[in-house]
DNA sequence: GTGGAATGTCAACGCGTGTTGGCCTACAGT
DNA sequence: ACTGTAGGCCAACACGCGTTGACATTCCAC
């Protein structure tokens, strides 16, 4: 016994939400994620029993949606997404994954309906509204992240947390309530 | 003969693009394209010698952005954008393969640089800060696309034309000229 | 009508994948 | 010291993939 089962699962984990972020669902093999974690395919199997299960098991993310004053709404959500994105590689994960996998792109919808749906709801007066004006804040922080992260086009991921604050927080403050 | 070699070369290439978009690079395969055109494989490798080849075929692709007054610009991209998405699956091919295929990423760095920053470079009396402010419309555009198209956000999704390009029009606007 | 190129089919290859079952190995309890 | 068990490894499986080369068929040129 080298270590103990919940280390070994520990360090599979990481592997995985690693490779998965980099990579992938498909890109991402069980192979590989063991190479990482220094150890037999097969214990990965053990672990999670399969490769789905472990995909769940990785993909596990909460948004952790601060509290927020109705006027400074934008600009808070614009930079906890961008720390988020940078500190958690959970979300990364999702969108790698969700672009081509059903299950993935379901359990983004769930996030948005179940974390960001009702931090708007409350925001804003209109109820009626609020899972469009919800929608269009993910669009546009979605889309940051693509272009910054994913696709990195040089003059957005050249940016600075600053500059990307500045210039999208109206956008999203308009989203929101006006 | 059954077909001329164009004819056989363009149904195989149509197959392709509808299945390179709805399933992304890796899931696409070959087989499946070839069952698609009622082919056999061996004729997918013999008019177009590789996946990649083909691929790089089927993504081939011309955002074909029209001219556009400065103060009406933001409108009209949204629009031309929606528009363009549905009539074209060019888009949908790249944004599907682009996130997890670095060949691909290029590809829509090149359409960026090639295609969009032009447009925003002759749009805005800005030019230091043109570059940035390209990528600011182009990240609320494919956010829009991703959150829509792919992950079918419902709000997102059931939106009209005439919807989105209210929203999001003073957004783009913004980004290109303010 | 015959030869030859163009179009298409078939079967197989080598490879990498997720997954499985049997076999070690080292420790803990007694 | 002995044994049971938990942790780990190895070899193999069945499968689907991109790709290949040999073979069949069809049509045109002469």
């Amino acid at each position: 016994m080298r270590r103990s089962s919940a280390e070994t699962k520990a360090v599979i984990l990481a592997a995985a939400r690693e490779r998965f972020a980099a990579d992938g669902y498909d890109k991402a093999t069980i192979r590989a994620i063991a190479a990482d974690a220094r150890i037999d395919p097969a214990m990965v199997m053990r672990y999670f029993g399969t490769k789905e299960k472990l995909f769940a098991a990785a993909a596990e993310f909460d948004l952790e949606l601060p509290e927020l004053a109705p006027d400074q709404a934008g600009a808070g959500l614009v930079r906890h997404f961008l720390r988020k994105w940078e500190a958690d590689e959970g979300l990364q994960v999702l969108l790698r994954t969700g672009v081509t996998n059903e299950a993935a792109a379901e359990r983004m919808r769930t996030i948005f309906a179940g974390q960001v749906m009702p931090l708007v709801i409350g925001l804003t007066g209109d109820p009626e509204r609020a899972p469009l004006r919800a929608s269009l804040v993910a669009s546009q922080l979605l889309g940051l992240a693509l272009s910054r992260y994913i696709l990195q086009f040089p003059p957005m991921a050249a940016a600075t947390e600053e500059e990307l604050v500045a210039w999208l927080s109206p956008t999203v403050q308009r989203y929101l309530t006006e």
